[in-house]
DNA sequence: CGAATTCTTGACTAGGTTCAACTCCGGTGG
DNA sequence: CCACCGGAGTTGAACCTAGTCAAGAATTCG
């Protein structure tokens, strides 16, 4: 566990081995949550922020007709809502969509740590621009792909994602979201999901069964649903030479 | 032009006199783009974020087969791609939706500064978190609502974000955006904008008409399309006090 | 072993796309 | 001054993707 907490932090940028350090011991203490349960609620003001250890979260809004949308999904060694530790109320739950665990950080702690390491606040504010990123390719999933293409960039991505914390590997891991958890983040009836699905076992790409997941054709799969990577290996940008800025018709 | 700023700087929380300075103080230069010119291309590795000071600017992602999904827009008053502050390469274009202003401030100097503001760090982080709140909003209309409430909803999201900054006022502003853009932006045909411009028209909740908005029922629209503007009020949150951890089943 | 989810499949429906034609408007040049 | 032009808006008709409803099969869990 500690090593998923090191991999993480290595992940973060070039952090010292003090602002390593003072991260590390911000963790006050452990949690656990059955799947189902919400960690944070909506309208909430929580007083901490959470690292996760095991399991999957989703961020959840509900709607009054009793839709459900999930607008991101963490893996383990995320941090979640670190949304929560600037703003003054939650606009969406926090949903443990597995068993899982988390780490517990203060936010008087991350406070007081974050106005004395700027270094380290740059990392942290780098992990919320990465959910950005994520969001904004969902964004670009919702408004302009079909359902299977979705799906298939939902698999990619998680399969990245967990690879890069040692919990995926030779294109198969453990996914324990159900059909109905997918549809809610794809935007689309659990039904066509389950069609969807059907499509990519029948073509040869993806097997999903028992909560296990094995991309059997990775290449033809990011062919099929024009997977691009770049966006889940963001850095910290270190030095600053660029191009000026682009003048060019677009219209 | 100075009130935009002003009012700007303001409404980024509770900054000290100092930090307000520091801040304007990073406003190097001025730009100006035609409507259709590409600010910041996809790929590149910008040295400068902006700050906008009038027209629109889209965040804006193209696909393979030449579709184009705008995730985000920008209003007068807003930091353009401070996302490109901190990460490496633009995973999407920044476009001038209309003929646009901005004030430029080198990555440089906003680091230097960063580094020993720490509440000005915060204000900027909180900026960027506000973007993704609105992100997680569009999730939730593009995954999960139908084109008429998308559209109203962007609609009533504008007039008050318009408003925020003195650009609306009596339930009309202008808005330069054609149904072509909002059709990329809401994840739809512009044929099917038109259609659903034409319902809120003839249901006498909105007129559309020559680059003029009128919400001529601001009620109604906001009930018909479930429109919540909690959102979009985020402040920065000051004091810590809050519930403990949630514990309820949602499943 | 029985109950409750979850998954799977079929039949029907509806919201939205595509294609195409036509209109409206501002700008431009003869 | 007006005729033309191009971009934006408007509308109809055919088509299609995905949603809904419903029922049965498979898994998991107590």
């Amino acid at each position: 566990m500690e090593s998923l907490i090191d991999a993480k932090l290595h992940r973060l940028g070039d952090l010292s081995n003090d602002d390593r350090g003072r991260l590390e011991g911000l963790l006050s203490g452990r949690r656990r949550a059955a799947a189902g349960e919400a960690l944070v609620e909506e309208g909430s003001r929580p007083t901490f922020s959470t690292l996760l250890l095991s399991g999957f979260v989703g961020r959840v809004s509900t709607l009054a007709d009793g839709g459900r949308q999930i607008t991101a999904i963490s893996v383990p060694g995320d941090f979640i809502d670190l949304h929560g530790f600037l703003l003054n109320t939650m606009d969406h739950s926090l949903v443990a969509l597995s068993d899982v665990t988390v780490a517990v950080v203060q936010h008087t702690d991350l406070k007081r740590v974050t106005e004395h390491a700027p270094r380290l606040a740059r990392a942290l504010w780098l992990e919320t621009l990465i959910d950005a990123a994520i969001h904004r390719q969902w964004l670009v999933a919702l408004g302009r792909r079909d359902a299977g293409t979705r799906l298939g960039q939902l698999i990619c991505e998680l399969y990245l994602r967990l690879e890069a914390v040692a919990l995926a590997q030779d294109h198969t891991f453990q996914c324990p979201l159900t059909q109905s958890d997918l549809a809610d983040m794809l935007g689309m009836s659990s039904v066509h999901v389950n069609r969807s699905l059907k499509v990519l076992r029948d073509t040869g790409l993806v097997r999903w069964r028992n909560g296990q997941v094995w991309i059997d054709d990775w290449t033809a799969l990011t062919e099929r649903v024009a997977f691009d990577a770049s966006y889940l290996d963001l850095k910290l940008s270190r030095s600053s030479s660029g191009a000026p800025i682009a003048r060019r018709r677009t219209a």
